[in-house]
DNA sequence: GATTACATGTAAGTTGTTACATGATTAA
DNA sequence: TTAATCATGTAACAACTTACATGTAATC
């Protein structure tokens, strides 16, 4: 069998929150669900497309302020429907793959103090996702109240921050303990 | 630019533990990098090809335990080198996508029931996927005591474990928000 | 006698990224 | 006028999974 078009299902649930462009989706879903679901223009411009095909999703054609097509995307019966069932249906795992921590993995190899500035790196990058999450969350706080939407969003985001969160406290943790190990490198 | 093969890496990292047989690399990964990396045969076994034609590993033909060939290979001179190069190197972010999380954020579709038992399902993996980290943890411990490689390796376990933890604490508020929240579904 | 573990590999297909092509509009 | 943003799309390629083919040896 071969495997499951998720991205799908990543298009049409932004089209269930509203009718988008190609353009729109891509922006909206790389702001709003950066730290665990991405798309890149490649993929989503033919999977459109295909969806459109499928019956899934209609295009209504508009023209932006400028003179250049625009092709905003809207669900169908039949889209909706699907979407539903997707959500509905058990979660695969979807297995992740961290550079960072497969190069500390064979830390053995590193000095200590390579591997203390690998873990500063991360630190760092920590800081700015969680001071980009913040932005998001007054985002969506702000401009969403309205839509029952954000409800849902918020709780992502709090994953995402937990997560973070956790990661730092473990880089700091680990920092001491390489600092305080016997190794000679 | 074309994307960078992490496989390799990968690869050239578990051959300077020791020297293993495509089978033995794809054993040991999917054990003790579960949680962070993980290869497919369909990626090794040409790899260790490519690896071996680029002279970064070498094949001792060794016949094992019945008459089936099994080759052993070992990292070349220039394949330590090359993988310390880029042990060396600031880790490149890799994004991971999760269908779970990505189910809870169209969450406003479902009914509170439905979210509820996402939760609860990822709940039980996160038990199970604890438990697992427990048992390698042990299992490092124990067989590898005289390895200075287990140092690393016990603090990658930390941080699966911290990262699960995390999310398990977030799996119980967000069933709290959840049932205190005022939506109709 | 059947299943599991050992062991290597290939084929086919899907999924995904990157770089590019194209072109309009707007703001510095 | 230069750059950024809006906007859609394609081509080339890399990465990845799944299923299969093949065969031995040990165990239940």
């Amino acid at each position: 069998m071969p495997r499951e078009n998720k991205t799908r299902y990543a298009i049409l649930g932004a089209l269930s929150v509203k009718p988008m462009s190609g353009y729109d989706i891509i922006n909206w879903l790389s702001k709003v669900t950066k730290s665990f679901w991405s798309e890149s223009e490649g993929q989503v411009y033919p999977t459109l497309e295909r969806l459109q095909k499928l019956g899934l999703i209609k295009s209504e054609k508009a023209s932006s302020s400028g003179k250049r097509l625009r092709k905003v995307y809207a669900l169908t019966k039949q889209g909706t429907k699907e979407l539903d069932l997707w959500l509905r249906k058990p979660a695969q795992k979807t297995l992740l793959r961290s550079e960072f921590i497969l190069k500390l993995f064979y830390g053995k190899r590193l000095t200590k103090k390579e591997c203390i500035s690998h873990l500063e790196l991360r630190e760092k990058e920590i800081h700015d996702e969680l001071l980009y999450f913040k932005n998001i969350e007054d985002h969506i706080e702000s401009d969403h109240k309205k839509l029952s939407d954000s409800f849902y969003w918020l709780i992502t985001v709090n994953h995402a921050k937990a997560h973070l969160q956790s990661e730092l406290k473990w880089c700091w943790e680990t920092q001491k303990i390489i600092n305080n190990s016997k190794n000679k490198k």
